[in-house]
DNA sequence: CATTAGTAAGTGAATGTTCATTCATTTAAA
DNA sequence: TTTAAATGAATGAACATTCACTTACTAATG
């Protein structure tokens, strides 16, 4: 029996992706997709079982790789403060060293194949953050909130200041470019925020 | 000489719309959407260049519309956390009653389109909002920082919330409904985040 | 070790469908 | 009567997917 090629279902991903963040899910068809990986369209179809398939697949992979990396170095039990710091650098870092992925990822996020994605995945990934938030907060290191309202104060503006990066422009289109200090600044008055008032 | 009819146009805008989010861009084709709009394929063709001209100026009202709603009573020489205020709660109530418009900008905020659209508008709108905040940073009301951290920070936590309501699903897909009551939490979160520390 | 049979990978061309757009014609308002 | 709006049918390109076939690898056989 003849075995699979692991390098083209890797180069089929691959390039799938630089066609959506090319080309927007409009672009990726078929053809265009195996031509650019080298294979024949037909091959695709060994790999994946339809067009969906494809981009559901490639989506719960990139969710997975993100999630890997948000988690790397990070303990539900850590200090509030130091959590959210390895967070946030662990997420810029990732964002900005593949910023293909996170351009598919918003896409994927905002398009209608998202809530076909990643169910188990998340909601492993959201049991480690609520463990956290509900240890800070039971520590007096974090206001009481909701998950939601946490999160949305947390992390949206990081990734608001990535996307501006990524697009390489920032409100009215002037140029733009994230560094490490704005991702600091940014983080401090989140935390700032957060943080109990010291009575 | 025959007349337009505004309503064909008004109607095949808002059709457009409801496709884009129900199936993406993906799923807007011109026949689909002369068949929901009640009129021939031809017929778009009078009132929009082609595909991508429908999408660009459809974009190109809601931004205005977006706009427009978020300035309702806002005044760049208002007070800051007056200012944030009103912003706050044009923009939050503008995308609960308009969910759909809400979901459409999403989209094509984070399509190849976007980039494509309201250079004018936008640079408008922003001067406004520098304005506001070179102000309030004077007035020290405002801690310095980039207009971009600024933005990241007050506005992207808002949005998130709204994307939560809207997908009707807050983090692990559990139900959420956005209250008054989390929205003026996140404000508040977000101005004790802003707001210099009184010394 | 060499040969070969079996099997799934891999293919280019074909299929039928859907797509964006146009065209010849009709309709309705000025 | 004039003019542009409005149309349904037509066009050709692009689309996702399949199919009959070839290739390349494994493993069983001598």
């Amino acid at each position: 029996m003849r075995p699979r090629d692991a390098d083209k279902e890797r180069i089929i991903k691959t390039k799938a992706i630089e066609l959506i963040v090319k080309d927007g899910f409009d672009g990726l068809s078929m053809h265009k997709l195996a031509k650019a990986a080298g294979v024949s369209p037909a091959t695709i179809y060994i790999y994946f079982k339809d067009r969906d398939d494809l981009i559901i697949q490639v989506g719960m992979e990139e969710e997975l790789k993100m999630f890997d990396a948000t988690l790397k170095g990070f303990d539900p039990n850590m200090p509030f403060e130091e959590g959210m710091r390895v967070q946030w650098m662990n997420r810029a870092h990732y964002f900005l060293e593949n910023p293909n992925q996170m351009h598919f990822m918003e896409q994927l996020k905002h398009s209608p194949y998202h809530h076909q994605i990643g169910v188990r995945i998340k909601s492993n990934f959201s049991n480690i953050m609520s463990q956290f938030v509900h240890r800070a907060i039971d520590n007096k290191e974090l206001i009481q909130l909701p998950i939601e309202v946490f999160w949305a104060i947390s992390f949206a503006p990081l990734y608001q200041l990535v996307k501006f990066h990524i697009n390489k422009k920032g409100i009215s289109g002037s140029p733009f470019v994230l560094e490490d200090q704005s991702i600091d600044l940014a983080l401090t008055i989140v935390l700032k925020g957060l943080k109990p008032t010291i009575q």
